[in-house]
DNA sequence: CGTTTATATGAATTATAGTTCATATATAAA
DNA sequence: TTTATATATGAACTATAATTCATATAAACG
């Protein structure tokens, strides 16, 4: 089990279109099933599927209230996450040309390729 | 199409083993396909289609080069993303339980909820 | 208790995506 | 102008995941 088989199954499991929509509420502020279920337009069933498969990767966790069981996020960076992947992805598909300044390998000078500028 | 299923097609384009192995080595700078398949020890063909899904969702493009094909990231900050994502996987699944300051919504103060912290 | 409300679950179906293989294309080199 | 090298492609196969439906569980309420 290689880092990016575990990444992977992380990152498709936010990248569904039902379970984006259900994060993204629950970036709001913590929700019930039922309540996810109306506001997205869903059969609950589906929703209970997305829910579980979000919990079983650690993204949502759950809270039982008398009948109900509150879902939230487990962690706020998922927020950031989740809105930060949107704007990226808002800007590629618009402009499908944008330059970054990695160089060639051999034709690196120092300073360029760095993972993380200063900004 | 609703942003929910254009962001899920991003985020599973990223979010699959080989793929993430590709954008990997190409954070340290630009790769032809042959090394790139060779490096991750995967077949020219298969490193080939999963290039093409990349460069159709503006993740990566292309620049021949006599007879090699070099592929780049298109933007830093995927660059981000990917590191990123993977050290909050990583988090998340060593910590099933890490707290989020968010309230039930009727519960909410001023100042919890909001998304992006100022930290 | 029986009924309503809220959620979860499993099996069956359908849809989507990854992989392999054979082969096509295209540039460069002999 | 044939041969070698590098990459792309399409079809067939396989694997994985999403959705629906029927039903199970479980708490609250009359």
């Amino acid at each position: 089990m290689t880092i990016e088989e575990d990444q992977a199954r992380f990152l498709r499991c936010i990248g569904e279109p039902t379970r984006l929509g259900i994060l993204k509420l629950l970036v709001e502020g913590e929700k019930c099933v039922g309540e996810l279920a109306s506001v997205l337009n869903k059969e609950q069933s589906l929703v209970s599927h997305h829910l579980r498969a979000l919990k079983e990767c650690n993204i949502v966790k759950d809270e039982q209230e008398a009948q109900k069981v509150y879902y939230k996020l487990t962690d706020v960076r998922l927020a950031r996450l989740i809105i930060d992947s949107e704007a990226l992805m808002k800007e590629l598909s618009l402009c499908k040309c944008q330059e970054v300044n990695y160089g060639r390998e051999e034709n690196q000078r120092s300073g360029e390729g760095q993972i993380c500028p200063t900004s």
